[in-house]
DNA sequence: ATCATGGTATGATATTTATCATAACACTTG
DNA sequence: CAAGTGTTATGATAAATATCATACCATGAT
């Protein structure tokens, strides 16, 4: 193996290439190129041409599109769930930009390359079925979740998708403005800073500017089913 | 060719099985089953276990999930857009069901092979990856614009929808009751009704029970971007 | 240091939408 | 036929949310 290649020991490497052979996978390696990206960078810009096949590695990002007058966030997403599948099979260009939220590193691998592994690998070719599958899922399930709440049910719905399935702690820093908040949400910034300030009077949160500590997890949960 | 084997004729051949080789199309389709539904009727019940893979021959029909107090529809679908494969490679119980809006007729063909076919043939499982990617697009743009109008413009989308995408035609018959456009849109059925009426007193469109007639589409079209 | 800028915060008000009530009508069922 | 049920429709009112205004604070640029 070239000592360049260090996918061997890449944590994802059973996400997408589980079922690649050595002689693939060290193709694949070879031809991989890995990119760092600063907190608040643009990884993949609405409209731009899809040249390859992106993954996170670490970090967390957000997927967005812009419209008009706004932007409209569709999804946080973190190493394992990763999105830039939906797109590559049918579309020639991005549909949504991506952009770091945390410090970030991405792995990017010739669009062809993965094209003629699903031609001729049908296990691969099954696992980015079931993996577009699961993401495709996941968009559209948290769409419908959000949108059958109301305010404060779905700023809840936010912080304890941040507190259990990102951070694993009840309190955190959010990788968020609040605007970006709204912007998931469907509803303006300051309803959203209202939210907050609503939570923390109710002493269901803390909040020290961007740091959010959950006090009374219950009502928050309970906000988060029945708000 | 075995007589009863139809498939050869079936318009949608070239979505699903371009490039299946004729013995593969052989058992195919000796070992599909046709289902006809009247309007009304429950094709898929969500959560039922995933058996086969389904896709609509002719019909309209509409994508659902029911949650605690209502039902939330996702997507309203013809033959050239249907949906079952959204779910088919990653989870083993439907995430949601569907229900004829008009007469329909689906073609069942047992999930196995179409995973043997995935495995076996790379062309088959690109398209199928393509024809997802498409599929999830579609439900993901279409909530995001909808997200992003009030209610007179979410109704104005409805009905350009069926005028031009399903219908095309300018006089037509809805095939939903005023609850069902008010659950794919996300507001009341009373504002719905109140959305119609209003571009009924304002010469946009004329009501006869379900048939819409539109009269100043240019109106209806501002209305789907502004409002 | 000063200035502009964006994020956070709060209040007052306007607008939008939901809820509740009622009624007419069509349709099914006993 | 009558009774019940669901759909369409409209009005009155309440609740939720958006909009506009203002302020404070931190940050980076000049």
């Amino acid at each position: 193996m070239d000592p360049n290649c260090t996918c061997e020991k890449c944590e994802l490497k059973s996400l997408f290439f589980q079922s690649v052979s050595e002689e693939e996978l060290f193709n694949v390696c070879n031809n991989k190129k890995e990119n760092e990206h600063k907190k608040g960078d643009l990884i993949i810009a609405e409209g731009s041409v899809i040249k390859d096949f992106i993954y996170l590695k670490s970090g967390l990002v957000k997927l967005y599109k812009t419209t008009r007058d706004h932007e409209q966030i569709l999804k946080f997403a973190g190493p394992f769930d990763f999105v830039s599948i939906l797109n590559i099979f049918s579309h020639n260009k991005h549909q949504y930009s991506v952009m770091a939220l945390e410090d970030s590193v991405t792995c990017h691998v010739d669009f062809a390359e993965v094209r003629n592994m699903v031609l001729e690998n049908g296990v691969f070719a099954h696992g980015l079925l079931q993996k577009m599958g699961q993401v495709s899922d996941s968009i559209i399930q948290e769409s419908l979740q959000i949108r059958r709440h109301n305010l404060k049910g779905r700023v809840a719905i936010v912080l304890l998708y941040f507190a259990n399935r990102v951070y694993e702690k009840d309190e955190f820093e959010l990788p968020l403005s609040r605007k970006e908040i709204a912007e998931y949400i469907g509803k303006t910034t300051e309803n959203v800073i209202r939210a907050l300030s609503d939570f923390r009077k109710s002493n269901i949160i803390k909040i020290f500017g961007k740091v959010i500590e959950i006090i009374d997890k219950e009502r928050l949960e309970r906000l988060s089913k029945f708000g």
